[in-house]
DNA sequence: TCCTACGACTAGTTTACCTCA
DNA sequence: ACTGAGGTAAACTAGTCGTAG
């Protein structure tokens, strides 16, 4: 692709270097080039042989030719009311319109293609309409953002990102879901697609079965969706990474509840502990006694004690509740709560 | 064994779109 | 009706890893 700037002059002459070039490759870009002699500044973008050929030759793909006028190259009727030179530009110098020079023999005579006014709805010639919007797809006729989407894509084979343009809003029910491959190879820039609720579903479906894609999986799923591989890739990437995101959130969950439940335990024993002291400093008789045999269950891992029958009541208590205590210590379920799991399909052999 | 190219993947980011106050 | 904030999801980039040649 190529693009050429020219202030002033005979524009054909600027571009003579790129005429130069038009024979090598019929995909070669080529700029547009005006007769007019105008002072004015003009550039151009474009892929075709001649001026005359650019329809036939080029797919349908127009040129987009942008001049900036002297004011009086513009004709009178195609000036809107609100069309007004900024006040910064004296008459002679040069006003903002935007010519948008569709690919037809006689342009070249003049600016008689379209004026883009900037802030309004471009003018729509009646046969673009019905050849339908070639030039910038589903945008052709979004005014200003459309203007800015098709020169961006085009900026945008040159691996640029700085230029992409912000589409009209107002489009974001109608347009068609999911794009083509030609639309990805005219360089269209970023435009968020929603997936319909079907063919969300259809993939959340395919996700449970497999949660990673294979060449095959993935060409088959984006033809049946009418989405392209690409898009269903990502797709399947953003879902594994809302999966394990879910998985983190509910981990962290558990653990959060598995930290209020030691917290409460660690309190629980604490208090124990302060009413066993309490219970030793109160009752001497306690010293006196034979030492409680501890034994650890091998089983369950559990302790317990074998104090005699025959104990004081004040000591029996204190057998009982130190038991309670050596219980709840033998391997206590800290975690009461299985953690959750997010739904992770099987990975595909 | 090392190097390189390539594809699949993850993590993080950007951005279009939507909802809601 | 309009607007800005915030959320969501599509699409992106950069980097890693495994594998084949």
């Amino acid at each position: 692709m190529e693009l050429a700037l020219s202030l002033g002059g005979d524009t054909q002459k600027s571009f003579s270097f790129l005429k130069k070039s038009t024979n090598n490759s019929s995909s070669h870009e080529e700029l547009l080039t005006s007769s007019n002699k105008d002072l004015r500044f003009c550039m151009g973008l474009g892929k075709s042989n001649t001026t005359h050929e650019l329809d036939e030759n080029n797919g349908g793909r127009k040129i987009l030719h942008l001049d900036l006028l002297p004011l009086s190259a513009v004709p009178l009727n195609q000036i809107m009311p609100s069309q007004i030179p900024f006040p910064w530009l004296s008459q002679n110098t040069f006003c903002c319109w935007f010519v948008l020079v569709a690919a037809e023999p006689g342009l070249t005579n003049g600016p008689a293609g379209k004026v883009l006014d900037m802030n309004r709805r471009p003018i729509v010639l009646e046969e673009e309409a019905e050849e339908g919007a070639d030039l910038s797809s589903p945008n052709s006729n979004s005014g200003v953002s459309s203007f800015q989407m098709e020169f961006s894509s085009i900026y945008r084979n040159g691996n640029s990102r700085s230029l992409i343009g912000k589409r009209d809003h107002s489009e974001a029910g109608d347009t068609e879901r999911g794009v083509s491959d030609e639309d990805e190879n005219n360089g269209l820039a970023r435009k968020k697609l929603r997936l319909t609720k079907e063919q969300s579903a259809f993939l959340e479906e395919s996700f449970k079965e497999h949660n990673t894609l294979n060449p095959k999986q993935k060409f088959a799923l984006a033809k049946q969706l009418k989405l392209r591989p690409r898009q269903v890739e990502v797709w399947f990437q953003n879902r594994r990474a809302r999966t394990k995101l879910k998985q983190t959130e509910l981990d962290c969950e558990y653990l959060k509840r598995c930290c209020e439940t030691l917290t409460e335990e660690n309190r629980r024993l604490q208090k124990e502990l302060q009413e066993l002291r309490a219970l030793k400093s109160s009752q001497p008789l306690y010293m006196q006694l034979p030492a409680t045999t501890l034994t650890m269950c091998p089983s369950c891992e559990r302790v317990a004690t074998t104090t005699a029958a025959a104990v004081p009541t004040a000591a029996a208590a204190t057998s009982a509740t130190a038991t309670n205590t050596t219980l709840s210590l033998a391997k206590p379920n800290l975690f009461p709560f299985p953690p959750a799991q997010v739904h992770a399909p099987q990975a595909a052999s």
